[in-house]
DNA sequence: TAGATTGTTAATCGATTAACAATC
DNA sequence: TAGATTGTTAATCGATTAACAATC
């Protein structure tokens, strides 16, 4: 695979995994596909498509369209999930325990190989996995000894305590070598520029849907006083 | 309040939920703000937090800057969260069951008043929040008689049931009038476009934090073969 | 009044799309 | 070869930002 030394935008990426699981629907019925249709099936156009699939490389057949497989493993391996990810969550609360316990929810390419929580009445307890819940203060010991014993190198945590103990807990992580989060928290993180951090917001999109529920006349607030 | 009649982009609705969740912290120490602080926040431009704000209105004092008590009142009417909103919840595995049972995750403003299965199993079991889980099957006759009995017109939906199940069961839910729907699954749902759907792919978020991860050193994939 | 910060206009930047030569 | 669809360029559109008059 080539891939092109490009500046690459958030857009392109989201637009990635959506292609990612249309393919992957797209498949049962079909083994190829042409960006029309890729892009109706997205809402958007085929320029679109075309344009995002070839920041990464020249992956179709001119005159015919793209084999699905093929596109799939692409993105696959673009994504990097075609490897399994280590991935530790931090908190076992509500959020933590579904995250953990739902195999189905964090899809393929994802290993959960730690779980953490400050609460002494959760740690040492079992969770799914074959997990045990540990003491979020032994995290740095934990990432050490993964790296010395198994050479895994961890640097992605799911954080999902609660809102109050985000942020700290956010920087207990990166102290400890972690760079990519995935904020399941209300709390807006403020980290060193290169952690990388993904918002997920449930209420926040919430509210984004009760705004475009509310304002839902097609073309959309009135002007009143 | 004067709100302006204009398109609204969906990037502007996605700040202002931003917006309120930094106030509701910055309220803690202050109770003014200005652009330039909030922009720092936000990793944007002051030419950016007052261009969004105002979208909706003159909310600001010039030479001082926003009140932000002020403004939390003014996002959260616009955001439609003064008033307490009705919700139902589709699917009570895993994921339905966290969110019904985790509180704080929904954020204020919003209630949940029916959960829905269509698992035997689960059907007339005791969830939280003193609501029994009911038949999916029965949606049509509870969302009517919520009209008929208590004046309350459910148009709102969390759908948290299994992929395979997620595009049936979201017809399902239009076809009983429910316009505006929060999509948990990593299913694409394809519905009339008058459907509100906001989607919280936990597995696409973790996929895209997985590419960054991988592509961190700034700037970014090298050309290779 | 002087200093500060808003609201808004105009300029810039980046993302989307139309159009078409390349090519299967 | 004729028909189809890609990959890419150039045009368009929309979003961000700089700059500044308005005004507290």
């Amino acid at each position: 695979m080539r891939l092109k030394k490009l500046e690459i935008s958030e857009r392109v990426v989201q637009r990635l995994t959506e292609y990612l699981s249309i393919l992957k629907e797209a498949r049962k019925q079909d083994s190829e596909i042409n960006s029309i249709e890729l892009a109706k099936i997205m809402n958007t156009t085929s320029a679109q498509v075309r344009k995002d699939l070839s920041t990464f490389g020249e992956f179709g057949v001119r005159g015919k369209g793209y084999d699905i497989d093929n596109l799939i493993e692409i993105i696959t391996r673009i994504l990097g999930i075609d490897k399994t990810n280590d991935v530790i969550i931090v908190g076992h609360g509500k959020m933590g325990e579904m995250l953990s316990s739902n195999l189905d929810v964090l899809g393929e390419g994802f290993k959960i190989i730690g779980i953490f929580d400050k609460d002494n009445d959760k740690i040492g307890k079992m969770a799914a996995n074959n997990l045990v819940v540990q003491d979020i203060r032994n995290i740095g010991e934990f990432i050490k000894n993964m790296k010395n014993d198994s050479n895994i190198k961890i640097n992605m945590a799911i954080l999902a305590v609660v809102k109050e103990q985000a942020q700290i807990a956010a920087e207990g992580l990166v102290k400890n070598g972690i760079s990519a989060i995935l904020n399941m928290t209300t709390c807006k993180l403020e980290l060193d520029k290169n952690v990388k951090v993904v918002d997920m917001d449930i209420s926040a999109k919430l509210q984004e849907l009760n705004f475009w529920r509310i304002n839902n006349t097609e073309n959309n607030i009135d002007e009143k006083i």
